[in-house]
DNA sequence: TTGTGTGCAAAAACTTTGCAAATAA
DNA sequence: TTATTTGCAAAGTTTTTGCACACAA
């Protein structure tokens, strides 16, 4: 299931100078038993670790979420209004790209090659090192044409 | 200069029962009169109208870079932690994405046919109304790679 | 004339930070 | 041992909202 495990993650850390710990590996271990298609928010997190009773404070939940995105471990997504969301970022068979309607944040997730293929070109021509590349289509969905509340 | 007129503007939003007030047409003159490359976050556009001695509240600036987004007009770019920028939503030729330092926020546009035309068709084929299509690539630039700060 | 839009101030929502105690290496 | 990490509480930032007045259609 882990395509990425508690002891690659250690490894990268250290290489850095930083730590492995409890909240660290934990926070990872939920987002990789996330269902296909799901992306938590901060909050979210926060209250699925109070509920699985393995609590762990909001602060170094964005703290970590903050640092694995860094690391290019997460994926930051911007799915709603007013806050991020954050999903494993997989590389190529599994990668994809959102769908969203900007009023009811109703979202399609759709794969592409291109789109990654066409990231990878850019950031190396201009010498960035690729963390991760969203194809983020804003649009109304069916619903919400058809809907007269603005 | 100006892709859209005031009067353009005024029909799209008596359309749907909107005005077109003295505030509305300042914004969209603002974006249409931006240097290529330029993108405001609400409070720069707050400080830029503040100057130009037409100044306008800052919730009138929120609601009115929202309301134009979600007509199509403006895009709202997700370039630096901590706020959104906008920029006018442009059509084929000039339309662009973004190479973004995930450190430094450090940004480059690139222009890119087949990532808008990618955008059309996944809407197309959902029944979505597309407003907006970016290629967003997160990636640490040059520079930052060589820093040590973390 | 009438319902929409604006400005103000206050509140809300989300995220970051300082610090002392805990802990990974 | 010692520098990093955590949790807490407080603060910071950005954005939204309620309301009375102004104003476009």
């Amino acid at each position: 299931m882990a395509a990425y495990t508690a002891t690659a993650l250690k490894a990268e850390l250290n290489e850095k100078g930083w730590r492995l710990t409890p909240q660290r590996e934990t926070i990872l271990t939920v987002f990789q038993n996330l269902p296909k298609g799901t992306h938590l928010s901060a909050e979210d997190l926060y209250e699925r670790l109070q509920q699985e009773d393995s609590p762990i404070s909001l602060s170094t939940i964005y703290r970590t979420v903050k640092l694995m995105t860094q690391m290019g471990i997460l994926r930051e997504l911007e799915l709603a209004e007013g806050h991020k969301h954050y999903e494993l970022n997989q590389p190529h068979p599994h990668h994809h790209h959102h769908l969203i309607c900007i009023k009811c944040s109703r979202t399609i997730e759709f794969k592409n090659d291109s789109a990654l293929k066409i990231g990878a070109k850019v950031a190396q021509k201009e010498g960035y090192h690729l963390l991760d590349c969203q194809l983020s289509i804003h649009a109304i969905c069916p619903q919400c044409q058809r809907s007269l509340i603005p």
